[in-house]
DNA sequence: AAACTAGGTGCAACTAGCGCAACAGTAGTG
DNA sequence: CACTACTGTTGCGCTAGTTGCACCTAGTTT
């Protein structure tokens, strides 16, 4: 009845939940963390519970204390721990795509991974303009994401309409989402040409194009996607698509990925 | 007995432990994950008890599981953590090494960041002199800021070529920019130093010193920059640009770098 | 001064997690 | 194939660690 902690999970989910709060939302001025007290409030828990696990956190090096405020932040071992993940060096070696993508054209690059249904963005690298919203760490639905076409790109036709019938939207970007059809014609595009268009559907972005990044086994692992705001003009997005897609390939093969041997699939393909 | 547990850190520093392990111990070929005996072996701890924690902290994202060997990686879920928040952190903490060279020196500090082509400031610590001119939120080209050797310190040749040849200045500027060679002499001198110094290109300013701050990932993500305008004395130039380094050097060590590690490749990069 | 608030402590009750041992998969070696 | 040698998961009694309340301490406001 009461089940039984399969999962010893008890702590630990406390922890999580605490580091959460002190990620705070990425955008927001959270500044300059957050005390006790807040903490135990937003979480609905004990002060002295929060106070004594942020304790033991620190302890670990987790998180920090600001000496003076009184206030905690994540610490450096999170941070230590987070480069040694396998995220971290696959960020390292796409940076400089990104950067030379990012310049070339001065848009917003973002390197993705697919979670689930999520899509979180591993790194950004902002274009000149002023706003820019910072994605990085952040999930956002599949089917709202630039790269979202290109991380499912070697699902099968049946995977793709269980996603797409399974997922709801906010309503008020339902419209924005194209349908089934057009986006199984999308994954094809992918397919055939190595980079995906999107029109509407971020937020703070009018279109945006992406590839499909694969690893030393052909699966795909990441994509880069890059937002395109200034003109919507056709032929810019797929001049912009081209040079993705181009960089997608190319860090493919900074992974491990032979040239030219066949993945698992895709008929068509020939290497640009 | 044993003292009481002041902190209630139990399954944490099994966790923590764990983590560590994952982390891998610095050297390379760890490569794909690590499985359960092995773990436990190498913490002397109860096989179950490591089964059961890895579980509870798959199901949190804090690693993650190849599907087909079956062993286990950090995941997702720090890097996500580190990756929201590092911004915040990195204002939070520069701010009192900005302090101290602001009040040793009496001279303006920024902390700048890259952004496309152009330097952001995201702080200034303002001297004691009456005119100060606040640049937190502008944005100026590359060439023109003090910060911007640092920035691109890590570049290849290759694109600083590029880069220096892709700008075109405000014409009564361009006599302030020195030649290709030189900026290339100064990244030298920036990696095996420390520290840049830049003479006459900030409007407001004669002279300025910049040093690279490096993150967990051995990255530079930002620079700290003095602007220099007492004196043009060469010595006090060299003097603060030292000060400037030391500082960034300690910054990075408070954002997550090893100190003497090295990142995690040396050499040239491949890449465009 | 009192009246806040934020953070930390002591302690008894209780429950979560430890460790042992048994179990279930997978893989070699001859 | 049974034989051994693994690695990873689970059942369960007992104990250690966590919980939540009430009570402190210290700083800030009225």
């Amino acid at each position: 009845m009461t089940d039984k902690p399969m999962v010893p999970s008890a702590g630990l989910r406390r922890d999580m939940e605490i580091l959460e709060v002190l990620a705070g939302h990425g955008d927001g001025r959270d500044a300059d963390g957050f005390g006790v007290s807040w903490i135990a409030q937003r979480l609905g828990r004990e002060k002295s519970q929060v106070s004594r696990a942020l304790r033991a956190l620190e302890l670990e090096g987790m998180v920090e204390r600001d000496p003076i405020t009184r206030r905690y932040r994540l610490g450096w071992r999170l941070f230590a721990l987070a480069a040694r993940t396998q995220h971290a060096r696959l960020v390292q070696i796409a940076a400089p795509y990104l950067r030379g993508l990012a310049t070339a054209f001065d848009e917003d690059a973002y390197l993705c991974v697919l979670r689930g249904n999520l899509v979180l963005t591993l790194m950004s690298v902002p274009s000149s303009r002023v706003y820019h919203r910072v994605w990085e760490g952040i999930s956002v639905p599949l089917l709202m994401a630039a790269a979202g076409r290109s991380l499912v790109a070697d699902w099968d036709d049946q995977r793709i309409r269980e996603l797409l019938r399974a997922t709801t939207l906010p309503s008020e970007l339902d419209s924005a989402v194209s349908g089934t059809e057009e986006w199984l014609a999308d994954l094809a595009h992918v397919r055939s040409c190595g980079y995906a268009v999107t029109d509407v559907e971020l937020e703070d972005s009018k279109a945006g194009v992406s590839a499909p990044v694969r690893d030393h086994r052909g699966l795909i692992t990441a994509a880069i996607s890059v937002s395109v705001t200034r003109t919507h003009a056709a032929a810019r997005l797929h001049e912009i698509g081209a040079a993705v897609g181009e960089a997608a390939r190319q860090l493919s093969i900074s992974l491990g990925l032979v040239p030219d041997g066949r993945p698992v699939m895709s008929p068509t393909q020939g290497s640009p």
